[in-house]
RNA sequence: GGGCGGGUAGCUCAGUUGGCUAGAGCAUUCGCUUUACACGCGAGAGGUCCCGGGUUCGAGUCCCGGCCUGCCCA
């Protein structure tokens, strides 16, 4: 073993031992035989596609690598499904600019050519593929022990199955509904933004103050044109404030002030503060728009600001207590004319140009405001205030710099537009109450949910730290339906077709459906709508993907959504889809797929067919792709990588052989064995991964069929604070309504399934050094394959699991490594425009003076060079973790040397107590103790504390104690070799769910070590390959817990301690042996214990006799010690100095043991115990500085 | 605006129900090629525990108020 770890020379090594045992692929039916009881599983959110993984992600997947590999050691069957999520508007976004920056057509050209979204799916599909290997590629490096062979995707075929069953499930149950909704809309690429894809800029515009004329409400509703106007007179009277500055027969008005006049066309109401003085005189009484003619109501909403002009808050400052609400043009105004139901009126087309074809019925309601017609918001707004100004009406403008969003891809104003959307009734009882009623009970603050009998999974779910139990409660207390409709291309097309405008007796689809399905109620569900002018929208549904169904309905005029569904959606049902909900067929034997070999198949994949035609993929074709393929790898010599057959569903023992058989068959499955894992090379294909080509085609591992079974739900969660709401809620809200009993029952109030998981644990954000959030923007992301690369992947893991407390935030320094002479130093920093810290883009080394681009540089644009290539990041936070491992490797190496090779024949075949030596006890006592605190740490998910404990255990007590005190006797003693072994054992397989690389290295040299058996000792063998990470978790039996050994070997420490003291004042070399002196309590001690002190303290000799040549003092235990043999002389003047020093530390220290017992209430209200141990404590002091005292008089 | 954190040594952080001289790593000082490890060993120095009140025999810890700082939601 060389004298250093370098974790790049072992890291592939062993990554390639772990893919190769296939330790990390879970077998459900251990489980589900009873063989193991206990399942855990990650069921943690993927990450998405659009990026490479950051310390964020390592931080989650290392915590959920720390608790899998640990459960998976102490003999829980255990899978982690890793995967990926196609976070729609995120991904589609980076491809669309992608393509664009490539110079290819992005979505703008896309949207007009015939296949142009089939086109963009397919670029976005191959940008997915590549983010993924390189995701994938990183969390192996981190050591993850992910099922790999498990690995999915949130719109492969698997989970677009779930998906549509969930879609029509909750469409079926009426939880899906159609409704309307503000959404950000880009005028220019006229379509629908996400939040993220709106970015805040700063605009100097401008207040604008329009008056509108004050009326009474008209006697006739439909005509406006017969108002009476009121008087500044009639106001007055009724008490408003400052209405007798005015002439009193002047028509009186109020004042609203808005950046945006040009909406005013829209407006349904004006609203005021409750509070506010002018509500009362106000009330009753009704304003009329300028030119359009509308009256419109007054209405007290307490969300309106009250006007003061010396707020430091611009809203108060510029208002005048007065509110134009403009319910279709305005998130806040859409709030407040919900609440006071007024009606919605959008004035614009999809250009955001004023129009009265999209919902503001000018005509209709014999309206003016024609002239504003076709113009564009801008040139509205202008002429808006032209109009006003004209009447007299524009009381004033002021400048106002305020923020507006815009598109990130026009950059134009973003309007907020009136549409109509889908929505997942979650505010039901169904979905809501399952999500509350499922919190621990004493993690909840309020019982404003429905009382109920108790269910399955009620009350089991509890989260760590248990604060944010209260996110989560909040959260659904304030929940609002949730929109699950996306104007976008990359994500699962919403199953729904649509038809418009029919006559009453062609919405009725019953008689069309009955000829394509017998129980088509089962599978069909059809809405109706009836709109005001009595047209009919019917918007139907249906269970599988069903291409006869599709061509039915789309003959009929139907189309299908051109929006997908919200990835929430897909995330949500990310624990059951993946595990093969709502059910895959199940899998042949293997016997029956190849009787002369069925042992030779490593999975057998099946997947649904339903025809002869849909299997061989086109009704034309004679052979389709898939049979193609398959027949090209099954004809492949020597190797015969696969196997097929086909089956009827409703026999999987029974291969279809004969053509007829297999033309007539409804429910063709097709079951494929597959022998090989990796890449095999076919014949017309080149290189192919079987198993993962299979899945892409829609084919599911056969144990596939079993997984939900064996493994729902799992016993944590593991993932960071904003997913609560994003994502917790809607997987125990989905888990909770489709695997429960009554779901679908209409006298079912209440989802009563299973919980996907039953502890959420929330770690902490990391930052970066100056405490701001990591995000790409900023370029201060650090990718953890830097951190593998500078400290290796151990030190990574090690860090981040002992920074893991329960706090919210943590930070994290990031240093530059320099990419041509790798010095590392710290980068230099700018102030951005929105004044966060980044990294300069372009940065010199100060050792070589050599350019190089950053991680910002690139964000930017920059393209590294070879003469300015990317610096990579790293950090010294890493560095006492690679030091760590270093010394477990240092540690491991010394302790070899003793026990590798021919060691004699071991005399006993167990290792009793007492024949050991102190060291020994001491350190199985310790052991125990570790064990202990280790197992408590991680069942507590205290991450930080189970980092900690091994790492004091490992380096103080071990390496700084334990190995320095059998020095002398471990080469002749074969027993103290068996400890030493054992204990090193344990401590590698406690360290390895955080270190797992390092301490699988230095295994491979401790599992051939033959030891002899300690009495109540166990380290269980390996399940597979010889692999620690299948080993066993070490257990110790209590009785080696010895407090006599502890007590013991604390006084050795603290003598050790004393005597070192000394000896690095008088700068006595470490080779040079001294004399102690000392009475005899201290004699005995090191007599009983030698040769612990005489080494560790490097005497040589010790004695009752006091020295007869020069000597020096300490103390130990209230013991006077004499110290001899130093020097050849002593420093009186030094030593002086020392013992000043230590009178008057002990003065200190007695003052204030003085200070707490001359208190008369302290030693009435304290414990005995405490007031007795502090009399002591004075006692000693005073001793101790009566002793020292006297040793300055004899030197002096 | 609502919710949740953080402020302890120069830096990054621990500090479990209030109780012995408030700890660790890095940095720093002194000494050291000592039976594995200089990514090391031994010994030190370094703290108004953000501020102000309160409860208590006793407060870094509990309560109230304030200041600074961060995150989430609207």
């Amino acid at each position: 073993m060389p004298s250093k770890y370098i974790p790049a020379d072992h890291e592939p090594a062993i990554r390639a031992r772990w893919d190769a045992s296939r330790a990390f692929h879970a077998d459900p039916e251990r489980v589900l035989g009873g063989e193991e009881r206990c399942p855990t599983r990650s069921s943690s959110p993927p990450p998405n596609v659009t990026a490479a993984l950051h310390l964020g992600h390592a931080l989650n997947n290392t915590l959920q690598d720390v608790l899998i590999r640990a459960r998976r050691m102490m003999g829980f069957e255990v899978m982690w499904l890793p995967g990926t999520d196609h976070a729609g508007i995120a991904t589609q976004t980076v491809v669309d600019k992608r393509l664009a920056s490539q110079g290819k057509p992005a979505i703008a050209q896309l949207r007009n050519e015939p296949g142009g979204r089939e086109q963009f799916v397919a670029a976005t599909q191959a940008f997915k593929d590549e983010y993924e290997a390189h995701i994938t590629e990183q969390l192996k490096r981190m050591g993850c022990s992910c099922d790999w062979e498990r690995q999915r995707f949130t719109m492969d075929e698997l989970c677009a199955r779930a998906v549509r069953e969930a879609f029509f499930r909750l469409f079926k149950d009426g939880l899906i509904y159609r409704g309307k909704r503000l959404v950000n809309w880009d005028p220019v690429t006229q379509t629908a933004l996400s939040d993220d894809e709106v970015e805040m800029e700063e605009i100097e515009g401008h207040f604008y103050y329009l008056r509108y004329p004050i009326v009474h409400p008209p006697r006739n509703p439909d005509d406006t044109k017969d108002v009476q106007e009121v008087t500044w007179g009639e106001l007055a009277t009724r008490g408003y404030p400052g209405a007798h500055k005015h002439d009193g027969d002047e028509n009186a008005w109020v004042t609203v002030a808005t950046t945006r006049p040009e909406t005013y066309l829209g407006d349904t109401g004006v609203a005021l503060n409750p509070d506010d003085p002018r509500a009362k005189p106000l009330k009753g009484l009704m304003v009329q728009l300028p030119l359009v003619g509308r009256v419109i109501p007054i209405v007290e909403d307490s969300y309106v600001v009250m006007p003061d002009p010396e707020s430091s808050d611009a809203k108060a400052k510029f208002a005048t207590g007065f509110l134009k609400v403009t319910p279709a043009h305005d998130q806040n105004d859409y709030a407040i004319g919900t609440r006071h139901e007024l009606p919605v009126i959008n004035v614009m087309a999809p250009d955001a140009s004023i129009s009265d074809q999209h919902g503001w019925d000018r005509e209709r309601d014999n309206e003016g405001g024609h002239v504003f017609l076709g113009k564009s918001r801008e040139e509205a707004r202008e002429l808006v205030v032209k109009e006003f100004r004209a009447r007299n009406l524009l009381e004033q403008v002021k400048p106002y710099t305020h923020s507006v969003g815009h598109s990130y891809r026009s950059h134009a104003a973003i309007e907020p537009y009136l549409s109509d959307q889908w929505y997942v009734a979650v505010t039901n009882e169904k979905l809501r109450g399952a999500a509350l009623h499922a919190m621990a009970p004493d993690q909840r603050t309020t019982d404003s949910f429905l009382p109920r009998p108790v269910h399955d999974g009620d009350g089991e779910l509890r989260f760590h730290p248990d604060r944010y139990a209260k996110t989560f409660e909040q959260w659904h207390e304030g929940l609002r339906d949730w929109c699950i409709s996306r104007q976008l291309w990359w994500g699962h097309r919403i199953p729904v077709w649509t038809k418009t405008g029919m006559s009453e007796d062609e919405k009725d689809l019953g008689p069309l459906l009955s000829e394509l399905a017998d129980d088509w109620d089962e599978s069909i569900v059809s809405r109706e709508l009836q709109e005001a002018d009595g047209s009919w929208t019917v918007h139907v549904s249906f269970r599988d993907s069903n291409d006869p169904m599709v061509s039915m309905l789309e003959g009929e005029g139907y189309e299908q959504d051109p929006d997908v569904l919200d990835t929430w959606f897909s995330s949500a049902l990310w624990p059951m889809s993946t595990m093969g909900w709502p059910g895959v067929p199940g899998a042949p034997d293997a016997a029956t797929l190849a009787p002369e070999d069925p042992d030779s198949f490593l999975s057998i994949f099946v997947k649904r067919f339903g025809t002869w035609q849909e299997f061989i993929g086109d009704p034309d074709a004679r052979s389709g792709e898939v049979i193609e393929r398959l027949l090209s790898l099954r004809d492949h010599e020597p190797a015969k990588p696969i196997a097929y057959e086909l089956f009827s569903e409703s026999d999987l023992n029974t291969p279809l052989r004969a053509p007829e058989d297999i033309q007539s068959c409804t429910d063709l499955v097709c079951a494929v064995g597959v022998r090989t894992h990796g890449t095999v090379a076919t014949q017309k294909f080149g290189d192919l991964d079987t198993g993962a080509w299979l899945r892409s085609h829609g084919f599911v591992d056969g144990s596939t069929a079993r997984l939900l079974e064996a493994f729902n739900p799992t016993s944590v969660l593991t993932t960071a604070r904003e997913i609560i709401t994003l994502w917790v809620s809607r997987m125990v809200m989905f888990n909770r309504y489709f695997l429960g009993q009554s779901q679908g029952q209409d006298d079912a109030t209440h989802a009563d399934g299973q919980l996907p998981f039953k502890d959420v644990f929330i770690h902490a954000m990391i930052q970066d050094g100056s405490g701001q959030k990591m995000s790409k923007s900023l370029g201060n992301g650090v990718d953890p394959t830097d951190i593998i690369d500078s400290h290796g992947a151990d030190a990574l893991r090690f860090t981040l699991v002992k920074m893991t407390t329960q706090t919210q935030d943590v930070r994290m320094p990031v240093d530059l490594v320099c990419p041509h002479c790798e010095k590392t130093f710290e980068p230099k920093t700018l102030k951005n425009a929105s004044g966060h810290a980044v990294a300069m883009p372009e940065q010199t080394c100060p050792a070589c003076s050599k350019p190089m681009v950053t991680a910002f540089g690139v964000f930017q644009g920059i393209k590294p060079t070879p003469e300015k290539p990317l610096a990579r990041n790293t950090s010294s936070k890493f560095d006492e973790a690679r030091n760590f491992c270093n010394k477990l490797w240092n540690a491991s190496r010394f302790a070899l040397r003793f026990l590798e090779g021919e060691a004699e024949p071991l005399p006993l075949d167990q290792t009793p107590g007492e024949m050991l030596q102190l060291p020994d006890r001491w350190i199985l006592s310790r052991l125990a103790d570790t064990i202990a605190e280790c197992e408590k740490a991680l069942a507590g998910y205290q991450f930080s504390v189970y980092a900690t404990s091994l790492y004091d255990f490992l380096w103080r007590d071990f390496c700084d104690w334990y190995l320095e005190a059998i020095k002398p006797t471990i080469e002749s003693s074969s027993l103290q070799k068996s400890v030493l072994a054992h204990v090193l054992d344990a401590t590698v397989r406690l360290l390895h769910p955080i270190a797992p690389f390092v301490t699988e290295a230095v295994w491979e040299h401790l599992r051939e070590i033959e030891k002899v058996t300690i009495e109540g000792f166990e380290l269980p063998p390996p399940r597979e390959g010889g692999l620690l990470a299948t080993a066993g978790w070490p257990r110790l039996d209590d009785s080696w817990k010895s407090e006599d050994a502890v007590t013991m070997f604390a006084r050795v420490q603290g003598l050790v301690t004393a005597i070192r003291e000394v000896r690095a004042q008088h700068q006595v070399p470490p080779k040079r042996r001294i004399t102690l002196h000392a009475p005899e309590p201290v004699i005995e001690l090191i007599a009983l214990t030698e040769p612990v002190v005489s080494t560790l303290a490097g005497l040589d000799g010790f004695m009752h006799a006091d020295p007869t040549g020069p000597s020096v003092p300490a103390r130990f235990d209230g013991f006077d010690l004499r110290l001899s043999n130093l020097v050849d002389a002593v420093d009186a003047g030094a030593e002086m100095e020392r013992i000043k020093k230590a009178i008057a530390d002990s003065q200190k220290q007695a003052k204030a043991i003085e200070g707490r017992l001359s208190n008369p209430g302290y030693a009435e209200k304290a414990p005995a115990h405490l007031v007795e141990q502090s009399r002591q404590q004075l006692a000693d002091l005073h001793a101790e500085i009566t002793s020292l005292q006297a040793q300055l008089e004899q030197l002096a």
